[in-house]
DNA sequence: AATGTGTGTTACCGGTCAGTAACGTCCCAA
DNA sequence: TTGGGACGTTACTGACCGGTAACACACATT
């Protein structure tokens, strides 16, 4: 099947990493980048190890089982992703109205620039198995940043603060959904103006 | 007319599939809901002709090999998608706006109904080997439909209709994957009145 | 009766996968 | 100096996978 990784998969002559953090880092680090590249079910355990400049015995000394590692990838995926709060924070201190904007393009510009999609929902896609650890470590990850963005809408001022946090979460999901799916050709070039438009149709009222 | 029931009654009755299809069609049908419980990669050729009421072989005399298969059954998916625009024609004959309404009735009933998410989605996270033949048929499917919406909301009488259909696409291509990742009490719930809200808006000037 | 087509059965191939065992090495701290 | 912990290397297991070969059978057409 054309699915299967070529031999050059986790060909390391140039590694992923650096040797100056710990295997673990590594293994993580490597493990975040061949997941997007591959998918989950598309690589495996030794391509990651042998990408971190490491072995597969150290990858199980670290995490017990394959999946323990994706749960750990999906953590600190999703707590990269929450740093986006601090962030516009610190470009628009006490302004939160500007923030919501500066969420909105920070979403566009991420969309714009990598067609791959959220690693959260990529894993939900392509994890089934009810009960699956990684399962709950995506719906938190997912909860808590609704939860984030609709008390960024409160604090704008936007009376109907809710419906608007999620119908703009449903642009955005669609929006990187679309790239995958459709390219670069998808109505996802259109999420700027369209959340824009959104947001100035909830301040009004 | 009257067909007799006749002598080939070979009967295996305990298969997920009735034997009145031919092992094409049964195996067409079988993978798709494998396909759908599973994910592409998560459920063998083997499986599936077990499930048709086949076997591995027949299956293999059909489609040359498994990728031929997922393009095939992601046809027929995407076929039976472009049935609703007959059926919404049906449904309101001649009246385009009652049609666009049933488009976001519709599909917000689905994703209610069914937190499994879009087959050709779900199918391009999953495959991310460029150049697969699958990537084709998803693509051709998905702007095939997102082109149908575009000319409704144009026959519906909205100026802007190409931004309109195209945010109605993120947002139910966002309610599909919030489903998904987030679970029954994702941004989805109010996919319908978001939907309804932005058609009206449209719909003013 | 002969033939061909579609199908089922069994067995096999080479490859990949997750996970483990046993042993060797290096380095740091006591 | 010694001991231990972290890491690397090799080899292995058992399962599964995509795909193929060879053969048998059922049936419809002629």
């Amino acid at each position: 099947m054309s699915s299967t990784p070529s031999k050059t998969l986790a060909d390391n002559s140039d590694k992923l990493v650096t040797t100056l953090e710990r295997p673990r880092e590594r293994i993580v680090k490597s493990a975040i980048e061949l997941f997007r590249q591959h998918g989950i079910k598309g690589i495996g355990v030794d391509a990651i190890a042998e990408a971190a400049g490491s072995n597969k015995m150290t990858l199980y000394r670290h995490f017990g089982c394959k999946d323990d590692l994706v749960c750990e990838c999906l953590k600190q995926v999703s707590s990269e992703k929450e740093r986006i709060w601090v962030d516009l924070e610190n470009a628009y201190p006490g302004d939160p109205a500007r923030q919501l904007r500066g969420w909105v393009d920070e979403a566009a510009q991420r969309i714009f620039n990598d067609l791959r999609g959220c690693d959260l929902v990529n894993a939900a896609v392509e994890i089934k198995e009810a009960g699956h650890p990684a399962q709950k470590v995506i719906m938190d990850a997912k909860k808590a940043h609704m939860q984030h963005l609709i008390e960024l809408c409160r604090q704008a001022g936007v009376q109907q603060y809710e419906q608007l946090a999620q119908a703009l979460v449903l642009l955005v999901e669609g929006a990187r959904v679309c790239g995958q799916s459709i390219g670069t050709e998808g109505p996802q070039q259109r999420l700027k103006q369209t959340c824009d438009a959104l947001i100035d149709a909830f301040s009004k009222h």
